[in-house]
DNA sequence: TTGAAAGCGGTACCAG
DNA sequence: CTGGTACCGCTTTCAA
């Protein structure tokens, strides 16, 4: 490929000028901007961001680094990333950590050192051991030295003091599902099957379904919490057995929809009937929540506009171009979204055609 | 961040015996040594790849560059990908191009220059416009100029002459997909919603819908083919329409799955038993198909295989270094995976449930 | 309006 | 084994 030298040659004029050129200044006269640009086509030159963001710091490009864009649930949010970066003009890139902390961390730095602008950030750093904390304040950090990159996280606030984010109120979700389904759908025996205990979203659930099992005067205790891993699979396993040790229960909540899925296809092969017998809650509103059979009640959590946040809020970041004084949480809501798996009858929506 | 020179600095040695630390050259003797690797310590120092890069020309970067990750189809895909990918050290950077030639040549160029060893492209450049062809001309362009970088495109071959590829054979799918329908389900009046009829992979699996029908004696005609667009929103209308029109059928092969998943849809609002009164049967096998009711029939394209070949040849090229002799293309076969959507009875498997 | 030259963070060659 | 230095492709003063 060719470079700015070879158009210049090309050309017959000075690097500076194709440069002038390039990041279209006044001060070229006519002539000479024509010539330029004849060469840049003739070369099909494009000029190489890289090597222009190691002199001014602007590469255009933003990294959002999650942990697997096979969970759904990213889809929504990358599209509102999308949407906010195209108006500006960013480059979106997107790599995935597999829930491993050392990939995540090596990529953060990778992508620190120079290539992007900005970093947004799903990160899998959910225990508290000290590794992951080590790795948090170097996130943090990387706002205050010299050479400063934002960076967003996802999902839930990620370390402390920690850096930008946005979320939703996972404890208060889980409340009003919780609710709903005392209230709403009349249950008084739920289970929950949480994620694993000690990542920061599931405590944070199994406090908001703690809370409102209390608020309305029901026990709560914990063998009515079961610890899932995000899996269908584990929904599936856990409510088979479950079953099998006869211990009662007419709901069941879950704090994701994968597992929500999982524990549907096993109270059918039991022939237990949804939501009649048993009633069956989400939380994510993935797609496959509308596409099951019954369809799946679900917590929407507004992904779209999440991920719009994340990136508008980035975009302030690197306007501003410094570390804010103090840390910015944006809070967004979530809302029920009803269907067969907790109330018979409902027409399921075609929402999930517009794939 | 700390650089090379600031190391140096504080190590009080000179920037290239950092550099030989860094790159653990042996002709570095113990004192310096353990000198330097403290002072990389107390400046929490990572070398800048894309600098080095910009010399050395090699980042360890690999690009994906596909439609959208929230085309499922892809999820197996990254995973191949991936896998390859992390036994090497290369770390994967997806971006979406959301079927925009202008965002797809954009991404391509900006990758292209320098900041990453290879791309894997799912491209969208199904036409054969004149613009598009001039960027596939381009596209393989990229591997004869002196900085030449590896492209390698993923599901079909895109260009001519162009790129190496990781294919799988579109019309032989189709083919047996139909013979299928014909021979072991028994039918005789199949509809086949395509995809855009200008779209390459569409025109193959015409092909092969066409050829089946007459290697088996029947007639092909064209309002047999409906033009289709990839959303399951268009195989739900086009089945209500289909219906209202009085065309008799009693198959539907739908060059996706989400179209398939549209088609049952709309079946079954309209009270027509699938398979009985119509069999349908989708394309790609993602895992939407073993989770609808009835679950659907479909060709199961081997994607994580697709992945690792695309990495594995990638990595081949940038070993070898320059742009190869001749083209390349790696072709994958198919496999028909039945479900209920085509035969009554089938007990679902568990397979989606290892989301 | 134009060109020369320094420097961004590294690597690699050459000399000592 | 070690340090000096040119250079990768581009931007940005500074002079002319």
């Amino acid at each position: 490929m060719a470079n700015i030298k070879d158009v210049a040659r090309q050309a017959g004029v000075s690097i500076s000028t194709v440069s002038r050129v390039i990041n279209d200044s006044k001060s070229v006269s006519s002539p000479l901007r024509v010539k330029v640009e004849k060469a840049i086509d003739d070369l099909n030159y494009s000029t190489n961001s890289i090597a222009r963001g190691l002199k001014s710091s602007q590469t255009n490009n933003i990294a959002v680094i999650l942990t697997s864009v096979s969970r759904t649930f990213f889809s929504g949010v990358l599209e509102g990333i999308n949407k906010e970066a195209d108006q500006e003009k960013y480059s979106v890139f997107i790599s995935e950590t597999h829930d491993s902390i050392e990939r995540e961390i090596k990529l953060v730095r990778s992508c620190a050192s120079q290539w992007v602008d900005g970093i947004i950030l799903a990160s899998s750093a959910y225990g508290n051991d000290m590794k992951t904390r080590k790795y948090i304040e170097s996130l943090s950090s990387l706002e205050k030295k010299d050479s400063w990159i934002p960076v967003v996280t996802l999902e839930y606030p990620c370390g402390n003091p920690g850096v930008d984010a946005v979320v939703v109120d996972h404890k208060k979700s889980a409340f009003r599902a919780v609710d709903y389904l005392i209230r709403e759908v009349g249950r008084k025996n739920i289970i929950h099957i949480s994620l694993p205990f000690e990542h920061y979203m599931g405590q944070q659930r199994i406090a908001g379904y703690r809370e409102a099992l209390e608020k309305n005067g029901l026990i709560y205790t914990e063998d009515q919490v079961l610890e899932g891993d995000y899996t269908s699979y584990c929904g599936y396993t856990l409510t088979k057995d479950l079953v099998r040790s006869g211990q009662p229960f007419d709901a069941v909540f879950c704090a994701n929809d994968q597992m929500a899925v999982g524990v549907l296809q096993a109270l059918g092969e039991l022939g237990i009937q949804v939501p009649e017998q048993v009633a069956v809650m989400g939380n994510d509103d993935i797609f496959a929540a509308s596409i099951v059979k019954p369809s799946l009640t679900s917590i929407h959590v507004p992904r779209f506009e999440m991920g719009a946040a994340a990136m508008k809020h980035m975009l302030e970041l690197i306007r501003e171009g410094e570390p804010s004084a103090k840390r910015k949480i944006i809070t967004l809501d979530t809302e029920i979204v009803e269907r067969e798996s907790t109330k018979r009858g409902l027409k399921n929506s075609l929402q999930y055609l517009d794939w």
